[in-house]
DNA sequence: GGACTATTTTAATCTAGATTAGAATTTTTT
DNA sequence: AAAAAATTCTAATCTAGATTAAAATAGTCC
């Protein structure tokens, strides 16, 4: 029990920090951040970060794996529910929205992969490019299934998960307007791909 | 003439050292990007920047105007065509990608307009301002005039803008991908538009 | 070809911020 | 409440990279 107890501290403090830094890198770029930028959201001196990771780039790592993760979640999650191609990409959307304006934000944008160390790189990549043949393959299931009209998907993948990565850029923690992304975007983004029953 | 011959010069090395620059920050962020980064490019020494430009920050404050005058331009071209909100839409959204997938690109990402001084943040924070809201306009043309089906303009354009600039994130100067890009996004972004004449 | 200007380089300096070591403090355990 | 472990801080060090000054080169004009 007092094993566990510390590591769910430790563990909370540091997803605390992921979120803050996620929020610093987000505003100003990874570069830009310093650790005492991030170490200052949790109340604390630059040099406690090192207490929970590395180094400054393993700390970006940790944010965009999270990130990732969050993703795949969120997609998983609209999958299971077994719904066709056009509905699922709506449930995921709406899924990956809540959690970026949600309490488990910010997310970090994986903006500057390329400052990673090349194996963190290359996992990163990895993860990202998953992520985008999942979408994908949920748009080419919707073509099949006939819920979406035919279209080009890696380009309507790339426009329709630019909208997303973008949010963090112009949403900064306002509830409200939170709400309102949550509410309106999977509709908006996903009012193209219906395929219209002549 | 002489002067004029000068003048041409040199506004066509800062214009070379723009786009440089422009394509460093897009990959590697600004505080990423070193000046060396950006000189070798040109197969310059880093010092030699300062020629152009006072210091690192009025680079990338120069790398939004121009980002900023590229979209504005965009616009304004299709807004003078004098067609439907819709197609006015459409038209916009191939100019400003033509532009940015083609040899006047790249085009800088305003990632981290944080990192300006103030006189400059504000400054390119207006610009977007205004170009967020003249696009808003055009939108609020468009369902006006019947061509745009009624939504909310402050989302939609949020998510169509948020695409547009995600581009130069995965665009990497492929030019057959960017003729696809040219090609296809403007109709993948506009469909969801269009009011359906039941 | 010499004089003048424009452009770039070399060779410092200077600073912010990452990193580290060890001390101090706080928390947990018994 | 002492001991042990976990967490944070203080006070350096170290380095990359921005910036500057002056010299060197290239280009243009007469």
């Amino acid at each position: 029990m007092a094993q566990k107890a510390e590591e769910t501290r430790f563990e909370l403090q540091k997803d605390r920090m992921l979120r803050a830094a996620a929020r610093c890198f987000n505003e100003k770029g990874y570069s830009g951040s310093s650790l005492k930028d991030v170490a200052a959201i949790l109340g604390l001196t630059d040099a406690a970060l090192y207490y929970y990771v590395r180094n400054k780039e393993e700390l970006v790592y940790l944010c965009y794996v999270r990130a990732a993760a969050v993703g795949r979640e969120a997609m998983a999650r609209a999958v299971s529910e077994g719904l066709d191609g056009f509905d699922t990409v709506r449930r995921y959307l709406r899924y990956h929205i809540e959690i970026m304006v949600g309490d488990r934000g910010p997310i970090a944008i994986m903006s500057e992969i390329p400052s990673l160390i090349p194996i963190h790189r290359d996992e990163v990549l990895e993860l990202s490019r998953q992520h985008s043949a999942r979408f994908e393959e949920i748009l080419e299931a919707g073509i099949e299934d006939g819920s979406i009209s035919p279209c080009d998907v890696r380009m309507t993948g790339n426009a329709i998960m630019g909208s997303i990565n973008w949010i963090p850029k112009w949403y900064h923690g306002d509830s409200e307007m939170g709400n309102t992304i949550a509410a309106k975007f999977p509709a908006i983004l996903t009012k193209g791909l219906r395929l219209e029953t002549s």
